[in-house]
DNA sequence: TATTGTTATACTCTATAACTATA
DNA sequence: TATAGTTATAGAGTATAACAATA
């Protein structure tokens, strides 16, 4: 009666970043940094962010989520946050030089880390795998609504 | 200084993960299942489970965690939970034929949805990507450990 | 004594509501 | 009054500890 016989999608993927973020958690561990913090990290290296909820929706998380994690990351010297002089209710967040370069060295290890993984596949699987996921993640919100007819 | 340009593999898998339950819960809730008692489901389908402990490890569930679930879908009908004869601590579980269809019913929807999203894939793409989840997610657990020599 | 299933409890994570400061 | 950020509170989900039945 199934369509065809592969695994449901959602269970291959869920338990896969499990696996993942377990993998990957020892090593943001080491480099002292959170899953939200090394997320925090990453978004603010495109380029700076203009509010702590944009930056929020940017990482998927709720804006009272990442207010511990930015305090602890400006305490370190990691992030800067400064109220916008044009609306001062704002707060103007980016990395500084050692955020930067504490980024690089976390994500080199993360990328070490997810390589050992993605050897398990060949090249040409391995390419065609990133290249699939990035279709998807980037597909827009929309795709993943619900369509109207129902079932 | 990074390895190379693609986004972290658990930046793509982690959220990609996420929206496909968000995609299917409506699925899911139109036939009435929690996500929980569908991984149940489709855990029981393979063969019958000798233990409700064998049964929550197999679907990275706590042991307790599952048990209200196994509660409702017994009370639904949709499985029996038989003391084992030979170990009268230990629960048989198996699908009765009502959930054994209602799993067929929910799960062809659940891959129809799934197909709609995967058809923003060409079909080489798509047969790579499934290809690549496949063996990525029988890994051995021990692919994922950290290596010795950490970073 | 050890194990299966269960219940009760505590903990973590996340979201909601209420407050402040700016506009 | 409306919005950004913050704090305090409550809720959902999960795991931990304690218990009863069986081995």
């Amino acid at each position: 009666m199934p369509i065809d016989d592969r695994p449901d999608l959602a269970a291959m993927i869920v338990p896969l970043g499990r696996a993942l973020v377990a993998a990957e958690l020892p090593v943001l561990r080491r480099h002292n940094l959170s899953m939200w913090a090394y997320a925090v990290l990453l978004a603010l290296e495109e380029e700076p962010v203009r509010t702590q909820s944009a930056l929020a929706q940017a990482i998927g998380a709720d804006k009272t989520r990442i207010i511990a994690v930015l305090d602890d990351l400006q305490e370190r010297g990691l992030i800067t946050r400064h109220p916008d002089p044009t609306d001062r209710r704002a707060r103007l967040l980016s990395l500084t030089r050692a955020g930067r370069f504490h980024r690089d060295l976390t994500q080199n290890a993360i990328r070490l880390r997810e390589d050992q993984i993605l050897a398990h596949l060949d090249p040409a699987q391995r390419e065609a795998f990133l290249a699939a996921l990035h279709t998807l993640t980037t597909l827009p919100a929309e795709e993943f609504a619900p369509p109207d007819n129902q079932d």
